[in-house]
DNA sequence: AGCTGTAACTTAACACTGTTAACTTAACGG
DNA sequence: CCGTTAAGTTAACAGTGTTAAGTTACAGCT
């Protein structure tokens, strides 16, 4: 006995060696810029022996997004969180903020990228709609906190509605920034400064008394 | 005499021939999708000639790019607006969010993907401002109208900032939507919706006095 | 009329890409 | 010790963007 386990932990061990190396080269050079060969010569393999573990380069880099969106998870339930739900809101967009513009090549994977439909199997299954790997879900659960302590004009039930509204408002500031920030046909202000007006302005618009918002 | 501009005609002709071929192909696969060969084929030259005409396949759909550029600037234009500085800015969204849902794979090229910068050249600078051909310099003028309506809160006077947000904003509908509409994680609703409650919480969040917004 | 230069275009090739089929090699289980 | 299996390799395919060199046709000049 022990063998079939050793055999097993050393696969997995190789298969974090390639998520590792895949991870390292995607952040710099995004998913067009790195090719199949030279995560394989960056951990001394085969280009081949990738197709072992992945069935494609498409599915490697979802691998890296699953555990990228984990991780997003992970920051809006460690960092510390007002009690008033509308700062909840508005720190849970400058979060998001700043994973974007940390890991802009991830960001733009995740967010900004077609990919094929793809069904969710039970591990993901297991993930979504809970708050604390599903950042999604985290949103929509301090939305509805928002919508309980009546602070939303009262014809906004929906918090799924509104979680769509505010996730694409902040998406929208980030991925202009990704996108577009060096384009000289804008005279952009600077991200920080964007990325406050924005949340100031959603949340005027969506609670009961705008006077209230500080 | 009338030779040289017979040829010039003829090369100017060629050169269309390309970039039709191309926008049809791009609009339906996309850019990843065409190949410079694939593009040669369907106007019956050999891939190489497209080089003579641009310098690369970025080149080329970045001149696709700016066509579509103006042709939004000429939406806008078009579109008759109302006289109501807020409900123009709303109409102007509206129109956006159109030609977003209509040439998805154009907004992917234009507003999604990142690209080396780009200097303006002497075409480019003419068009950089002008209102009726720059859909950016349109949004800023129909941005401050209202700001000199004095529709807007009074510490929001920046129409830079106000326009890059009311941008951010339905930018972050049509680009989620591009990117994510299929994904089984989030119960999306209807897009008109996310569009519709886009606009009238930001407008709610900039307007002086929200009770006026219908 | 015949030579020359040039612009438009093609052929062939380079250095890549993702991916597959067929092969080797090593190690465990019986 | 032998057979099976799994991990990893080599070689190849079909495709990519792009370039260097070559062809061809034709306007302009002597």
């Amino acid at each position: 006995m022990g063998v079939k386990e050793r055999r097993e932990r050393e696969k997995s061990e190789t298969r974090d060696k390639i998520l590792d190396a895949a991870r390292e080269l995607f952040v710099t050079e995004g998913y067009e810029g790195v090719s199949m060969r030279r995560v394989a010569e960056k951990i001394e393999y085969s280009p081949t022996a990738i197709y072992v573990y992945f069935a494609d380069k498409q599915e490697l880099f979802h691998e890296l997004c699953q555990q990228d969106y984990a991780r997003l998870a992970e920051v809006f339930q460690s960092s510390e969180m007002s009690t008033d739900p509308i700062e909840r809101l508005r720190q849970t967009g400058r979060t998001y903020t700043e994973f974007g513009v940390r890991y802009p090549n991830h960001y733009k994977f995740m967010f900004m990228t077609t990919h094929p439909p793809h069904e969710p199997d039970e591990e993901d299954r297991e993930v979504m709609g809970n708050p604390e790997v599903d950042a999604y879900a985290f949103l929509k659960w301090a939305v509805q906190q928002a919508i309980d302590a009546g602070r939303f004009r009262e014809e906004l039930q929906d918090a799924e509605l509104i979680s769509q509204t505010l996730w694409a408002s902040v998406h929208g500031v980030i991925s202009l920034n990704i996108a577009k920030c060096s384009d000289p046909w804008v005279d952009w202000r600077p991200l920080e400064q964007r990325a406050e007006m924005m949340l100031d302005v959603t949340l005027r618009g969506l609670v009961r008394n705008p006077g209230e918002v500080k």
